[in-house]
RNA sequence: GGCGGCAUAGCCAAGUGGUAAGGCAGCGGUCUGCAAAACCGCUAUUCACCAGUUCGAAUCUGGUUGCCGCCUCCA
């Protein structure tokens, strides 16, 4: 049971060894809270969400950070348009990630801070950096020297000669250097600002994570994650500041997640294409989101378009129709379940997540233990039907057991990818409802058709239930004739 | 201009030296009054192309082609 993580400042595979035993202190960059979140948010935060899921299941005791930026020039311009106050404006949009993350099913981080509670270790940190002769101040402007820190572009693999010949960096005389960012930019009317030793001001963008992660985390810490697109500048910048500050390895694990592309165009604002999360869980499960998220690799790029999450869809439907068929044959999880024996789970699915969290092996290893399953509950229902069978009854006391600690497995796998978190029945009954909701269809009157086709059947008269059966076909709805009874559905 | 990534069946996708997981779709079968669901079988002698290393390569090396990302706010 060792685990391998990529780490984007080696550019490989390495054996994961925390600073300290049984402990995990990890860092993940938050969203600047000045807008909805679109469904890239979603795959950042899921992806770390199912890291820390695991990290714990495997017995760590987990420090999750997770910071908001909360203070930052596109809040305030946004504030500015709108003529409300900035940090209002913050408080809306975190309180609607908050919203959109519970919907996800995303577990809530150890702690949340936010830039503009944290000013104080801002300006220690910046005071450091001064000091040790790595930032200067120009009239209220505190800068990073990035010429005197050795080791800048090391994580995203750059050296500052290539960068300067074809660059596109805005032209400051007053920087001693291009790349030269900001610690501490000085006031303009109209914008939140608080007290420092160069006068008036708010934080840069990049010192917050440098100052929030010492402080909960410490000097050196284990995983610090975020998308592909912070390796530079944004973490590129923490490097500098942190390693410049304490003297210290700053991190010991770079994870950086890819982006989710919209019909294979990048997605963009520019373009018009950006998919806003609490949008698209209107048209689909939270979970058939994450599904489809974490069926490829967390690093690869990923294409999001309808098709591909209809696929999740049905994915989804096919393990929770297992579990249904599970309750309905042998009830709810007992207390005596959740200590079964998980050997898929301990097997091939902790297997596949031990090398670099590949989830998509991970979800090959539960679609196995569903088919499995399934196989079993055919077979048994096979026997059932067939008096000549000997041993029925040691066959079935077998076969209990077995779908019991399958569905244990199918459940923990679940808990690790933060799927199969309702119970069957709500989860098919919900979809109903929704279903006939978009196609404004009432549920009585299918009731009322199912139960005259019942009564078709009972008579043998074929032609009026197959009549019936076209009727709700047209409505859009597929009956399922099973051994517990008759089913209905939306079609998709 | 600089840096990096990717190319596996109809589609999505895992697989970094030992002979191609899984999902979706399709076809055939079992089951069913007929269906649906579920299950079984079939669907890549082959992993963009060329050359090389090796007993052996989708996996390593070199080259070619194509696609994409970053270097500017961005998950």
């Amino acid at each position: 049971m060792t685990l391998r993580i990529y780490n984007t400042l080696k550019r490989k595979k390495e054996l994961f060894e925390p600073v300290e035993d049984g402990r995990v202190r990890m860092y993940v960059c938050g969203p600047t809270v000045y807008d909805s979140c679109h469904i890239g948010h979603a795959r950042s935060v899921v992806t770390f969400d199912v890291i820390a899921r695991y990290l714990k299941a495997k017995g760590f005791d987990v420090t999750y950070v997770r910071n908001f930026t909360d203070v930052d020039d596109k809040i305030i311009n946004r504030a500015n348009q709108l003529g409300i106050d900035p940090l209002t404006l913050a408080e809306k949009y975190i309180s609607e990630f908050h919203d959109d993350m519970e919907a996800l099913h995303v577990e809530k981080a150890t702690i949340e801070p936010r830039a503009t509670e944290h000013i104080d270790g801002i300006i220690k940190v910046i005071e450091m950096l001064i000091e040790k002769g790595f930032a200067y101040n120009i009239n209220g402007d505190v800068y990073y020297s990035v010429e005197k820190f050795e080791g800048y572009g090391k994580l995203s693999g750059r050296r500052m000669e290539d960068m300067e010949a074809g660059a596109r960096v805005d032209i400051d005389k007053r920087k001693h250097n291009p790349f030269d960012f900001a610690l501490w930019k000085s006031s303009k009317p109209g914008e939140p600002t608080w007290d420092s030793p160069w006068g008036k001001g708010r934080p840069g963008w990049h010192i917050e994570c440098s100052a929030m992660s010492a402080e909960y985390l410490g000097e050196t810490f284990d995983i610090h994650g975020g998308g592909k697109d912070l390796i530079f500048p944004h973490h590129e910048n923490e490097i500098a500041q942190s390693e410049a500050a304490f003297g210290k390895t700053f991190v010991r694990y770079w994870i950086h997640n890819g982006f989710v592309n919209i019909n294979q165009e990048k997605m963009s604002k520019s373009l018009g294409n950006f998919i806003v999360l609490k949008e698209m869980i209107k048209h689909y499960h939270p979970e058939a989101l994450r599904l489809f998220l974490l069926s490829k690799h967390y690093r690869s790029p990923v294409d999001f378009t309808d098709k591909a999450m209809n696929e999740a869809v049905s994915g989804l439907d096919k393990i929770y129709g297992l579990l249904e068929r599970i309750e309905k044959q042998f009830g709810p999880v007992s207390g005596k379940d959740k200590t079964r024996n998980t050997t898929a789970f301990q097997g091939q699915f902790c297997l596949a997540m031990d090398d670099d969290f590949n989830t998509a092996l991970g979800i090959a290893a539960l679609f196995e233990t569903v088919r499995n399953m399934n196989r079993l509950l055919d077979e048994l229902q096979k026997r059932a039907h067939s008096p000549q069978l000997q041993n029925k009854n040691s066959f079935s006391q077998d076969a209990e057991d077995k779908v019991r600690s399958g569905r244990a497995d199918i459940l923990k796998m679940g808990a690790i990818l933060g799927i199969l978190n309702e119970s069957p029945e709500d989860y098919f009954a919900k979809k109903r409802s929704t279903g006939l909701e978009k196609k404004s269809i009432d549920s009585e009157m299918i009731d009322k058709m199912i139960k005259e086709r019942i009564e078709a059947r009972k008579a043998k008269n074929w032609a009026r239930a197959d009549q019936i059966r076209d009727q709700l076909d047209e409505m859009n709805i597929i009956i399922e004739d099973r051994p517990e009874g008759t089913i209905w559905k939306v079609k998709a």
